[in-house]
DNA sequence: ATCGAGCAGCTTTTT
DNA sequence: GCTGCTCGAT
């Protein structure tokens, strides 16, 4: 990492030389990397599996590859890395670029939903959409689905939407059929809301890879060129990596292709991952060399063991055995708090503690749960401890409905046919069209097997003339929307024409829209009971102008475009971080699975209690045990020298009773590593103004 | 017909 | 504790 010279910050308005340019040729290799490292890095031809344990070094042999296959005349573009979340593809990209000191110009490293998205925004004509496509997020995509039950007159009660949408997505990947695992009930339904994507020249997730399969299928000769680009191509985290990815990877793949995975971190299976395709990739490719990394650099031996001790409890797995040159480290400390804020302060008050006596930054603990609800007592305890944290996961700051609006805006500018979008904001603020002028909107649109935007301007045109062509609309809408209608027509037609025109940035042109909508009124009206909750939003709405700015600004941001942006913005989700997280200075607050390739000197790992690890859902749903395992696994190894484990007695929960037992996966880790911490140590008064007094002096 | 207040249901993990 | 939805008031 570069530590920016104390002091003097440069204008960062402006293009800043990379740090430390002079290039770093990797050509000590035999020095940096043991054994079967080396042979990773080094094997380019062919096809290679690498099963790296955790901790094992695995990020560093993908970088230290990409940085070889460049060192000998590999042309960028030739090469494609394929990671699991957009964070590791960053991660990629920038240790690629330290370490090779090069500009990465035509280097691919991106997801395989970001992947696909690039290839459709250039080839999605030749299946009928076009490249303005929008991309449906879950909250875009339950929205139509509820329209689609509607428009099959099937009841929305009873339907839990978040299941439906998860059926469709199995479907449409090929996991399940109708009539087999699928209810052919809902068929007709999915039919309608496949449709209704296609009018509103829209996207799920699930297109993003499905599409480009398709493409390449129908298209023998795209895909050709495709795969004369792409000749050396990596995918990491291949345990993660769903059928449909795997398809995809797989018509693409010539020869020099190198997957890299642990099976026992495999925590996604739920979201079709499967990690037999690690099976199925021997099988598919021939001759492929096998590497195992088995060293661990990370943890301790004490926190190894008992991570093996855990993970030797499943059946089903790749025999491997993950060894540690490092000492044996201190105990692992366990303890049972009464409640969950009694946890929380726990936490709280040792992270506290930990950062004086060892001399710890706060960014050197983890704290991990099973599930985003459980954030908000930890939270708690962090403010009231003036902790600074940083959490991902949960409703990212895109899903935020502030967000969501001013993004949908700028949505409906780039690809007016997107009906969920124009939708939300078709009377957000209220401008008068009302729920009945949109169901006849929608009635003409479904009549004219058009978007509702062609039927607003449809209408809006015809009423100019004052032509009676809306037999069935009200006639007083006729009189009374028409004012309206106009006025929105112009309102996203004007901004497209400055937005797409470009004589202003962006970010100036997003002000000046949500100044325009009067979006401050709006809240202040929306919250009047609560200013301050308007307050907050605004300066949401403003952070994001301002992140929009900073991309512009970015040197590295080839296209400051209406589109370009939508297209990063569409695929940021979860577990990325809104505008300005910075991780330095703060402790890291999220879930296991989003913790999965991070590491921390410290880690907590908070409600190690029966029904959360593993969770009782995941349990009853038939889930596999041995995941919730896993994902145990993948929590423990995160830890590099202290790892505390608390489980309360008492929880409250949604339902049920309050009680709560241990993890059964507690017994799993042999005793001997564990130390049981016997209540909370009360601070004495001096020795907590001793804190205050160091606490403070950081401060100042 | 539109808007506002109160109510219900929710919380497994993510692209 | 937050979002979205329904019903009643205007």
């Amino acid at each position: 990492m570069n530590v920016s010279t104390a002091g003097i910050t440069p204008p960062s308005l402006f293009p800043r030389p990379v740090l430390g340019s002079t290039p770093m040729p990797v050509q000590n290799l035999n020095a940096e990397l043991n054994g079967p490292q080396l042979e990773a890095v080094t094997t380019l031809e062919g096809p290679v599996l690498i099963i790296a344990g955790a901790g094992s070094g695995k990020t560093r042999v993908i970088t230290y590859r990409i940085a070889h296959m460049l060192e000998r005349g590999i042309p960028q573009h030739a090469v494609l890395a394929l990671t699991f979340t957009n964070k590791a593809a960053r991660e990629m990209e920038s240790r690629v670029k330290e370490l090779t000191g090069r500009k990465l110009q035509s280097l691919t490293v991106s997801t395989f939903h970001a992947f696909g998205v690039k290839i459709l925004r250039e080839e999605i004509e030749v299946l009928g959409y076009r490249k303005n496509f929008s991309i449906y997020d879950e909250t875009d995509r339950n929205q139509l689905i509820k329209d689609s039950l509607r428009e099959c007159k099937v009841s929305p009660d009873g339907v839990d939407l978040y299941k439906l949408g998860q059926v469709f997505s199995s479907v449409k990947i090929g996991a399940l059929r109708w009539g087999e695992g699928a209810n052919s009930a809902f068929q007709p339904v999915y039919d309608e809301y496949q449709q209704g994507l296609k009018i509103f020249n829209a996207l799920d997730f699930d297109d993003l890879l499905a599409l480009p399969i398709e493409l390449f299928e129908t298209h023998p000769e795209i895909l050709e060129k495709y795969r004369r680009r792409y000749r050396y191509i990596m995918v990491d985290e291949f345990q993660d990596t769903s059928f449909i990815q795997y398809q995809l990877m797989k018509l693409l793949a010539d020869q020099n292709i190198c997957v890299v995975g642990d099976d026992d971190q495999s925590i996604y299976s739920w979201r079709g991952a499967n990690y037999e395709n690690i099976l199925m990739f021997e099988r598919d490719f021939p001759g492929t060399r096998e590497i195992k990394l088995e060293q661990n650099y990370r943890s301790t031996s004490t926190i190894l063991e008992a991570a093996n001790g855990v993970i030797s409890n499943n059946t089903n797995r790749k025999e491997k055995t993950l060894w540690s040159g490092n000492g044996g480290g201190k105990p692992i400390e366990l303890f049972h708090p009464q409640n969950e804020s009694e946890e929380a302060d726990f936490i709280a008050a040792r992270i506290r503690e930990l950062r004086i006596q060892e001399q710890l930054r706060y960014e050197d603990f983890g704290v991990l749960i099973r599930t985003n609800s459980m954030t908000r007592n930890i939270e708690e305890a962090f403010l009231a401890e003036n902790i600074p944290y940083r959490v991902s996961g949960g409703t990212s700051f895109f899903q935020r409905k502030e967000i969501k609006d001013v993004l949908s805006y700028l949505r409906v500018i780039a690809n007016h046919d997107d009906d969920v979008n124009l939708l939300r904001i078709i009377n957000t603020p209220r401008r008068g069209i009302g729920k009945t002028a949109v169901m006849e909107l929608s009635e003409l649109a479904k009549k004219n097997g058009s978007g509702i935007w062609a039927a607003l301007d449809a209408f809006n045109r015809a009423a100019a003339h004052g032509q009676g062509t809306f037999g069935d609309l009200d006639p007083l809408f006729q009189d009374k929307g028409r004012l309206e209608i106009d006025g929105f027509i112009a309102l996203i037609e004007g901004f497209r024409e400055e937005i797409l025109g470009r004589k202003n940035s962006l970010s100036r042109n997003v002000r000046s829209l949500v100044d325009k909508i009067d979006y401050w009124s709006y809240l202040v009206t929306e919250h009047s009971k609560n200013d301050k909750v308007a307050r907050w939003k605004f300066l949401n709405i403003d952070s994001l102008i301002r992140s929009i700015e900073t991309w512009e600004n970015n040197p590295d941001t080839a296209d400051t475009g209406l589109y370009a942006y939508l297209n990063r913005v569409s695929l940021i989700t979860g577990s990325d971080d809104g505008p300005e997280e910075e991780g330095l200075g703060k402790v890291n607050l999220m879930t296991i699975h989003a913790s999965k390739g991070l590491e921390f000197p410290v880690v907590f790992i908070a409600g190690a209690e029966d029904g959360i690890i593993p969770h009782s859902r995941s349990v009853e749903e038939g889930g596999d045990i041995e995941e919730e395992r896993r994902l145990f696994y993948v929590a423990i190894t995160r830890a590099r020298d202290k790892l505390y484990i608390t489980s309360c007695l008492r929880r409250k929960k949604m339902q049920g009773a309050d009680e709560s037992s241990p993890s059964p996966f507690l017994a799993e880790i042999p005793g001997h590593l564990i130390e049981y911490h016997e209540g909370e140590k009360k601070v004495e008064n001096g020795e907590a103004e001793d804190y205050f007094a160091l606490i403070k002096s950081k401060f100042a």
